[in-house]
RNA sequence: GCGGCUGUAGUCUAGUCUGGUUAGGACUUGGGCCUUCCAAGCCUACGACCCGGGUUCAAAUCCCGGCAGCCGCACCA
């Protein structure tokens, strides 16, 4: 079968794209460089996403550090869920968490022994693989996050960032501070996150280190509307649910309102994240036909998510990858920040109209109290204000006595000591926590379906495809034959086209053929060519990739047009039109 | 992490079994000649035995170990 993903990552390596990383070295499976065209190339995809989602939907940027303190990833849970100790049957290759295995077996808890230490006890106790009884490997740590020490005595632990997100949920209260305390808003991050896979070897797919782009949302959990949502209202998406997906069906083919109509998607503001997505795609060059959206199921989804639909990309060297993920992520994240650093990451939200609510509190009466408690009176005012004046009013009529217990001692607190008064309270709002929608990029393997689908093989010809302003370079220039006039004729217009801030290249080396071919071949949208004609009346010609074709214009008109065509501010074809 | 297969210029490959001269070829790339529009031709140059040990007078070739790649298993909160 033809694997076009064989012929693409030889060109990408080839023309400077991509290729793994120290290879000097051997290389180190999961790590690749972007050579110096896919590094323009990468540039250009996460600069289109900022025109989406900081410019489109007036989501700021923030940067964060990649290597991040061992609390706030114990917060997020990524700790305590990567650092299992696994073992493995040598018969029937099942993997084990080793200390459950052990526990299981001798009914001792082991949690946080060393590796060794259980490894050793597996072998004294002669514990045997749970599933078919062999025998169990040496323990080892299964651990995706980088480890790192911090600072000169090393005694801080650190991590490489698992995701990017975290670094938007951490300063969440001067996040909300910037966005002026009003829900909803968004904020986004694009950056390096690290993984550390066990065996990876699906190229570009499955890389340690990695690029993502992340926007997290934060919506009131009561309004998960979206106030632009007619816009995307009559988009068709293709919904791969996880009720079609049990059934083995086929994925529907609905319109963004009908998907949040059946509920087919949870939320209005999710589906409209999903039109998004799909439209970032598609203007990115991938066919509609290769991109569906397949929810997760219930048994794969994590356990703070209440919806998630993944943007799957059909590729024919590994099927659907994921290139985006989008969640709903609730409050998960910042109700754990909130419990790990005690701060108070709620949200204040006013209600429309303010409700009065009849109210009993319970007043002290300070003349006897104060001298009565001395010392301890503050505090235990304090604690009363806590409690619900009920429930003081029914001791009082039971046993007539209150007995308050606070800091290991009793107080004995007696009907004349407090009073109570039923008072009207105007409430204004409430504090909650908001929701967050998570759509998630992987810049990587976005970029290598860019590469994969608008790769092409037209008669012997090799082109990529590229949308215009995708392209790394904007326009070759050449001389039809390598005169000097037409040279020095070519450099001219080149360091015109340059001073327009365009990436232009001279090509003097074999003949035009050639040039056209390697132009084409690392998808350069447009060439100017300049040849006899030129010399005569100031023309030189301009040959679009994609069709071959060539119209001659105005050298003096050469960096305006160009310009105009790789912004997309006209087409080709209009240039054909006016000749 | 386990098992199988593989490793020669940028790419494809001959040579490896059966150790022996200067590791051969094609394409690509650079320079030149020629050439007035889509990888033509001619001349010329650059460029390789994955790494480390061992056996041997002698290792690309045989042996051991490592690394990397591919395939399968496992893993992928």
């Amino acid at each position: 079968m033809y694997m076009k993903n064989e012929d693409v990552m030889n060109i990408a390596k080839k023309r400077g794209f991509l290729w793994s990383s120290f290879e000097i070295y051997s290389g180190v499976a999961g790590f690749f460089d972007y050579g110096p065209l896919g590094a323009i190339l990468k540039n250009k995809i996460m600069n289109k996403w900022r025109e989406y989602y900081l410019v489109g939907e007036g989501f700021y940027e923030i940067e964060s550090p990649t290597i991040m303190p061992e609390e706030a990833l114990k917060a997020s849970g990524h700790v305590d869920h990567f650092n299992d100790p696994m073992t493995e049957c040598k018969e029937c290759l099942e993997v084990f968490r080793a200390d459950h295995v052990i526990k299981e077996a001798i009914g001792e808890e082991v949690e946080g022994l060393e590796n060794q230490e259980l490894t050793e006890i597996i072998s004294q106790e002669k514990i045997l693989c749970p599933r078919c009884g062999g025998h169990l490997t040496h323990v080892w740590s299964y651990n995706l996050m980088f480890q790192t020490l911090i600072g000169a005595k090393g005694k801080k632990t650190g991590y490489m960032r698992p995701e990017t997100a975290q670094g938007i949920f951490i300063p969440f209260k001067r996040l909300l501070r910037f966005y002026r305390g009003k829900l909803p808003f968004g904020v986004v991050q694009l950056g390096k996150a690290y993984r550390n896979e066990i065996s990876p070897r699906q190229g570009v797919i499955r890389l340690r280190e990695f690029t993502q782009a992340e926007a997290e949302i934060f919506v009131n959990p009561k309004d998960k509307s979206h106030p632009c949502f007619q816009n995307v209202a009559q988009q068709i998406l293709t919904l791969y649910s996880a009720d079609i997906q049990e059934v083995d069906g086929e994925p529907l083919q609905i319109s963004a309102q009908e998907a949040v109509n059946q509920g087919v998607v949870s939320s209005e503001i999710l589906t409209y994240q999903l039109c998004l997505a799909d439209r970032f795609m598609e203007e990115l060059g991938i066919p509609r036909d290769v991109i569906r959206f397949r929810q997760h199921l219930k048994t794969e989804m994590a356990h703070y998510a209440i919806d998630c639909w993944d943007v799957e990309i059909y590729t024919d060297r590994y099927g659907w990858i994921e290139v985006i993920g989008i969640a709903d992520r609730t409050d998960f994240d910042l109700k754990s920040h909130s419990e790990y650093s005690t701060e108070d990451l709620r949200v204040f939200i006013e209600y429309d109209e303010p409700t009065t609510i009849k109210k009993l509190i319970t007043k002290p009466d300070m003349k006897k109290f104060g001298p009565l408690f001395k010392g301890d009176a503050p505090k235990i005012m304090n604690t009363l204000k806590e409690i619900d004046s009920e429930s003081i009013k029914q001791a009082f009529e039971k046993e007539n006595v209150y007995q308050l217990e606070l800091d290991g001692e009793t107080y004995q607190l007696t009907p004349d000591l407090l009073s109570f008064e039923e008072v009207e309270e105007t409430v204004r709002g409430e504090r909650i926590y908001p929701h967050v929608i998570e759509p998630s990029y992987g810049i990587d393997r976005i970029t290598y379906s860019v590469l994969l689908h608008c790769f092409a093989q037209e008669d012997d010809r090799n082109i990529f495809h590229f949308p215009v302003d995708l392209a790394p370079v904007g326009v070759n220039v050449f001389p039809l034959v390598n005169k000097d006039e037409l040279v020095l004729s070519a450099q001219h217009i080149r360091d015109d086209l340059r001073a327009e801030g365009i990436i232009a290249e001279l090509d003097t080396s074999g003949t035009i053929g050639r040039r056209y071919a390697r132009s084409d071949e690392i998808g350069t949208p447009f060439a100017v060519t300049v040849d006899h004609q030129t010399l005569e009346d100031e023309t030189v010609t301009i040959r679009e990739r994609d069709s071959q074709k060539q119209v001659r214009i105005l050298i003096s008109k050469v960096p305006e047009t160009v310009c105009n065509l790789l912004v997309k501010k006209i087409k080709f074809s209009d240039l054909e039109d006016l000749s």
